[in-house]
DNA sequence: CGGATCGTTGATCAACTTCAACGGTCGTGG
DNA sequence: CCACGACCGTTGAAGTTGATCAACGATCCG
């Protein structure tokens, strides 16, 4: 169960066994079916979810009642409203699974516990945070420069399986895009 | 000297005199004067800067050479090329003053050692990045769903003082749009 | 005074959105 | 098992937003 959490962590940090069997105890496991809500908007984000297997999208949805993707998050991704878990505000996310998924779920209160009996989880965090920054950063630049088409290229040649995976609409959705507007660009790019 | 940097560390941990005293040790102190790299485009970045006075921007340079400004740092923030810094990749990015600025740089050994002597730094850069990653991720959002209108009056309401700081080219820059569109923005919003 | 830089304004243009209609597929209930 | 509706992707036509190009005015500084 705690095997793609552990592994995840690994890569980053060296875990003894002793220290796995305590950070176990912090989390909560769960298995939604799609389409189940793990946040929802005006309420208060109470946890931070690992993702161990399956997908969920995390959107907001604007004035005009349209709903923008803001991340994906499959195997071996964190998912949360930082501002909300953290800052105790409503959140204005929505967090939904889009296939079957099973989490990781752990409570603020377990989280702050969890980072000052287990200072390398600290480190953990750090890097995860410092990498999702990278990311965020990339994708803010790409946002601002490039056009419909090479915003689509990009993200397909980052997640090449995401064709396979995520419905297209959401992938507009994702890029900020309009449905038809990658409907024309993946015919074009044959 | 480093009233700056203290102040903002003690906003969100608190620090021992000892503390303090050891972690002075690993920054050095910069002056530079308006229009001077703090990084360049090809080269790996050396340092994380923390800017205790003065404004920097960081940019990069598409291929149609166009100039992408990714954020402004000044009294308080933090600016380096993560993916360099940590990764030691060539850098894409380019960090200029566009004040006269001081800074508190840190190597990365110093980072690397600070962290694991003061481990209250280590949470500390957690927490910067944690609340780094909510405006990054609103910046995202904003990008993708709002209107070139909504994203200017959105950055004036956050940063109020940004007009009279920031040449208007340079925010233009910063939010992708094309400078006359700002100068119509605002003119239309008076 | 002359050049450089920055903001302004107008006109044209391209990219992408929006609207509308249609076809395919999947799942559910009769 | 089939029929129906819901949902998704596709295609075409029209409409908008913001970029681009070009010219001009203001300010700063040598």
């Amino acid at each position: 169960m705690f095997d793609v959490l552990f592994a995840h962590i690994q890569k980053k940090v060296d875990l003894s066994n002793q220290e796995r069997e305590l950070i176990q105890t912090f989390f909560k496991y769960k298995k939604l079916r799609k389409r189940r809500y793990l946040l929802q908007e005006g309420s208060i984000c109470k946890q931070m979810s690992f993702v161990s297997k399956g997908a969920v999208k995390s959107y907001t949805i604007d004035e005009r009642g349209n709903e923008h993707i803001s991340v994906f998050g499959w195997e071996g991704w964190w998912v949360s409203d930082f501002a909300s878990f953290i800052c105790g505000e409503e959140t204005k996310l929505n967090i939904e699974t889009i296939e079957e998924t099973e989490l990781l779920c752990i409570s603020r209160e377990n989280y702050e516990e969890m980072l000052s009996k287990t200072p390398i989880m600290e480190r953990y965090f750090r890097i995860v945070y410092q990498n999702s920054l990278v990311t965020k950063e990339k994708r803010l630049i790409s946002s601002n420069t490039h056009t419909a088409e090479e915003k689509y290229r990009l993200l397909i040649e980052t997640y090449p399986f995401i064709n396979q995976r995520i419905p297209q609409n959401l992938i507009a959705s994702y890029l900020g895009l309009a449905p038809e507007t990658i409907s024309r660009l993946k015919k074009k790019l044959l």
